[in-house]
DNA sequence: ATCCCGAGGG
DNA sequence: CCCTCTGGAT
C-alpha cells in the first residue's frame, strides 16, 4: 500500500477507537504545564501528578521556584526518577523563564530549549499543547511505533522522525495522534516483544510478521 | 528483572 | 555516540 494509504488508515482506525487520547498530566497553566513535562521523564503520569499537587501549591509560579533552594524542590520531587536532576533543572528553568522571558513561556522551540531540563521533546509538547502549534514531540513510544508501522521510513533520529511525522499528518490530528502512538506503545507495540497477538492494526503495519 | 511520554555531559 | 541520572510499578 501507499504511504499515504496507510497514513489514512492509520488515522482512521485511531480516530475511532481513541478520538479524544490526551495527556494525563495535571496542570492549570503553562508555567504548571512545564513543570509537569520535564518532571515526566522515564514517570508515569500518575505519580507526576502526586509530586505537584504539593509542589504547585508552594511553588505557584515561575517567580517562587526561580528563588526556590534547590534542595527543597529535591524534597519534594524525591519520589520520581532523576530527582537530583529534575530539581536542579526546574529551578534553572524557572530563572530563565523570569530573567530572560519575562514571565511567559515562549512559544519558539528554539527558545524553549534555552531553559534547563528541556530538550526538543519536552519544547514540542509546550508548542503543540499550549499554543496549538503542529509541532510533534517525539519520544520512545513515537520514535519506536512510527518505525514499525511504516509511517516513518526507518527514520534514525527523533528529529528525522519529527519531520516526516510532520510532513505527512494533516495538521488537526497531530496531537492527538502523538497520543495514539504513546499508547499502542505502552500497551501493544512495546519495546521488546511486541504483542502482535493482541494488536488490531496489524493490516496496515510494515513490520507485522518481522518482528 | 525490566520498563517507564528524556536531557545533559563527556 | 555513549554514559549517567534514579525511584516506582509490575
Amino acid at each position: 500500500m501507499t504511504k499515504k494509504e496507510r497514513y489514512q488508515l492509520f488515522i482512521d482506525h485511531f480516530s475511532k477507537k481513541s478520538p479524544t487520547a490526551e495527556t494525563e498530566l495535571e496542570y492549570t497553566n503553562p508555567y504548571e504545564l512545564l513543570v509537569a513535562v520535564i518532571l515526566s521523564a522515564q514517570c508515569t503520569d500518575k505519580r507526576v501528578n502526586i509530586v505537584t499537587k504539593d509542589l504547585f501549591r508552594r511553588f505557584p509560579e515561575a517567580q517562587s521556584l526561580s528563588e526556590a533552594d534547590v534542595e527543597e524542590v529535591f524534597e519534594y520531587i524525591r519520589s520520581i526518577s532523576y530527582p537530583n536532576n529534575k530539581a536542579k533543572h526546574l529551578v534553572g528553568m524557572a530563572k530563565i523563564l523570569v530573567n530572560e522571558f519575562n514571565n511567559v513561556v515562549p512559544s519558539d522551540i528554539d527558545d524553549l530549549q534555552k531553559m534547563p531540563g528541556v530538550g526538543r521533546k519536552t519544547a514540542n509538547v509546550i508548542a503543540s499543547v499550549v499554543y496549538n502549534k503542529p509541532a510533534m514531540a517525539v519520544d520512545t513510544h513515537v520514535f519506536r511505533v512510527a518505525n514499525r508501522l511504516g509511517l516513518t521510513n526507518n527514520a534514525k533520529t527523533p528529529l528525522e522522525s519529527e519531520k516526516e511525522l510532520i510532513k505527512n499528518l494533516p495538521e488537526e490530528v497531530i496531537p492527538v495522534a502523538h497520543h495514539w502512538l504513546i499508547l499502542h506503545g505502552r500497551y501493544i507495540c512495546v519495546a521488546r516483544k511486541p504483542k502482535c497477538g493482541e494488536c488490531d492494526i496489524t493490516h496496515f503495519c510494515k513490520s507485522f510478521g518481522k518482528v
